[in-house]
DNA sequence: ACGCCTGTGCGTGCCTATCTTCTGATAGG
């Protein structure tokens, strides 16, 4: 909670005056950098001046610098205009304050363009190349002078590369590859992606001869919503034969390496996959070294390191000793912690709340009572009402919410008042047969250009709840897209936003949205916020999510079905939930029918 | 470059496997 607590202090003291003699408005500067924007410049400074070999301390300070502000719940950009010292944060001290200022006001860093005097922006991406570090880039540039990735792809085919002290055949060859590979697939992909890759693969390790537990690790058990390699943990007396069958799944286009106990293989689809085989008295050890974060296993290696004991992928050691390591209670309780879950692990204040007993009791799939969003055949969905609500009922609810499109979205056949008040009566219909599932009369009306709702109040104020949300004009500045969706809160009848930032990952940015100050709306307004649990969305964000609870704002993770299978999605709006620190109270629908009818009802009065 | 402690300096995130090439670079969490 580190990171959090000394936010919270300085807006006690310095920043509560500040903000006391400003206007409320205008949190955001316009045409300020985002806290994702400083983090990739910090990467950036990071990855040049470790290319010339600059001291590693000062590379390290800009790493740490960029995963601090990555992961911040504020905008660092607002916290500047409340007048809040960024040098109470961890790891920024008066430089990097200076420079965050410096990248918030101009966009740019002195820096950064500095160094692209002597390394070009393309150095960085021969860096991205997997057999490629600072050393090797570094050596291609003052040999070569070779500043993109095509003038390397020209230098291999030529065979000058192989000639360089330190680079030779073996080298050419797998850069040549790394190059065909990187126009093939490149990037992270989603969670459920990843799932369908894993999932299988570990299925078939566990039928491998002589083999214990396999599990998947890495920010796939982090459940992160997207994931770039995976990462299996084998268990076996005898690891060669795990090994053999991995390197021969029948989906295996390239052995990347290959030894007695981690080897990596690409698949035909381009997805990297290292497997790793340990003793089952490792297991546990092996686990949490394989599920990261990198940063976590860090920090609790230190922790180990102060009781004079060493953490590794094999156990928990006291000289030659091993303490534990079989399972990963036992490597925390070894150094006096509780366990800490996988999705929490991300040294972002859990190793604190670990050490003061404060850690949340996260929220589980069966805690959940029921789905808040879900369309049928009367718009886009593919089933019918009493096919949704069967479904949901199948996956143990007590209650499911039909939340159409409003008629502004053509596309998806959105429902104008008439057709609203037909879909009322059939709910009604429906309720009074008690099928055992009660379906809760909704709509998710747009938020129109304006911030107008799609429909009118004399239909609104017949219904359950109503989610808002914005599908159109997604390209707004920041402070209209603000304002349209902060007025669309204004009408009284609005009880949840939906999919806060309209992001689609890997194919739409998240709109230009000031989500805190939305969150701060939502929390005076009585309303709610959506997560959207589809895998395509997963949106609200982990820092948000935690920006919520703090606020004392409930959260709707709800999957937005279309279609009775989609209700299984449910898994990963939980996982991004229990990523951002949610608990079963945090989240609106894990409430019983009748005091979630309560909490409805009194979003809309107020 | 931070951060602590001191007094303008100094120590400073963990630990291991594999490959390629010759002692270390890269990658992995």
């Amino acid at each position: 909670m580190a990171v959090l607590a000394k936010v919270r202090r300085s807006k006690a003291s310095a920043a509560q005056s500040a903000a006391a003699r400003r206007s409320v408005s205008a949190e955001f500067p316009l045409g300020a950098a985002h806290n994702a924007d400083i983090a990739a410049a910090f990467e950036e400074i990071a990855d040049l001046l470790e290319i010339e070999n600059a001291n590693a301390f000062r590379v390290r300070a800009y790493r740490n610098a960029a995963r601090v502000v990555g992961g911040l719940p504020n905008e660092a950009a607002a916290m500047l205009a409340r007048g809040e010292d960024l040098t109470e944060l961890p790891g920024i001290g008066k430089d990097l304050a200076g420079k965050i200022a410096e990248l918030v006001k101009t966009g740019g860093s002195a820096v950064l363009a500095d160094l692209h005097k002597h390394a070009p922006q393309g150095l960085v991406e021969l860096l991205r190349l997997p057999g490629l570090g600072p050393k090797k880039v570094k050596a291609l540039h003052d040999k070569l002078q070779i500043e993109t990735v095509s003038q390397l792809h020209r230098a291999l085919q030529d065979g000058r590369v192989r000639d360089l002290a330190g680079f030779g055949a073996q080298t050419e060859k797998r850069l040549l590859q790394a190059l065909e590979a990187k126009s093939a697939s490149g990037g992270r992909m989603k969670l459920a992606v990843a799932a369908q890759y894993a999932e299988p693969l570990a299925e078939y390790l566990r039928k491998s001869p002589g083999v214990g537990q396999v599990a998947v690790a890495g920010s796939y058990r982090r459940a992160r919503d997207t994931v770039g390699d995976i990462d299996i943990v084998a268990t076996a007396k005898d690891a060669a034969t795990v090994m053999e069958r991995f390197v021969s799944y029948p989906e295996t286009a390239r052995v990347l390496s290959r030894g007695p106990t981690r080897s990596t293989i690409v698949l035909r689809s381009g997805i990297q996959v290292d497997l790793r085989v340990v003793a089952p008295e490792s297991y546990g050890a092996a686990l949490v070294y394989f599920t990261g974060s990198k940063a976590h296993n860090i920090a609790i290696r230190r922790i180990a390191q102060g009781r004079g004991l060493k953490i590794n992928e094999y156990g928990v050691f006291s000289g030659k000793r091993r303490l534990s390591g079989e399972t990963e209670d036992s490597v925390y309780q070894s150094i006096r912690l509780p366990t800490i879950p996988p999705e929490l692990r991300e040294d972002r204040g859990e190793i604190e709340a670990a050490k003061a007993k404060s850690l949340p009791d996260l929220i589980e799939l069966k805690d959940l009572r029921g789905d808040l969003h879900a369309h049928t055949t009367a718009t886009d969905g593919r089933n019918s009402l009493q096919e949704m609500a069967l479904a949901a009922k199948a996956r143990g609810y007590e209650y499911v919410a039909i939340t159409e499109h409003s008629r502004h979205l053509t596309i998806a056949h959105g429902l104008d008042p008439a057709r609203l008040a037909r879909q009322i009566g059939q709910i009604d219909a429906f309720n009074r047969q008690k099928r055992g599932i009660r379906i809760l009369k909704g709509i998710e009306v747009d938020i129109l250009d304006d911030g107008q709702l799609d429909l009118p109040d004399t239909i609104l104020s017949r219904l359950d709840l109503v989610v808002a949300a914005v599908h159109s004009k997604f390209n707004l500045s920041r402070a209209q897209q603000t304002e349209r969706v902060l007025r669309g809160l204004d009408n009284p009848y609005v009880t949840i936003l939906a999919h806060p930032s309209g992001r689609l990952i890997g194919r739409r940015e998240p709109y230009d949205i000031d989500m805190p100050r939305l969150l701060k709306r939502c929390q005076e307004r009585g309303c709610f916020i959506e997560l959207n649990a589809h895998p395509d969305r997963l949106d609200l964000l982990d820092t948000h999510c935690r920006m919520a609870k703090e606020l004392g704002v409930l959260v709707s993770i709800n999957t937005d079905a279309h279609s009775t299978s989609d209700f299984d999605n449910m898994r990963f709006g939980v996982g991004q939930a229990r990523r951002g620190w949610l608990g079963r109270d945090d989240v609106l629908n894990t409430r019983p029918l009748a005091r979630l009818l309560e909490l409805l009802a009194r979003a809309r009065r107020s």
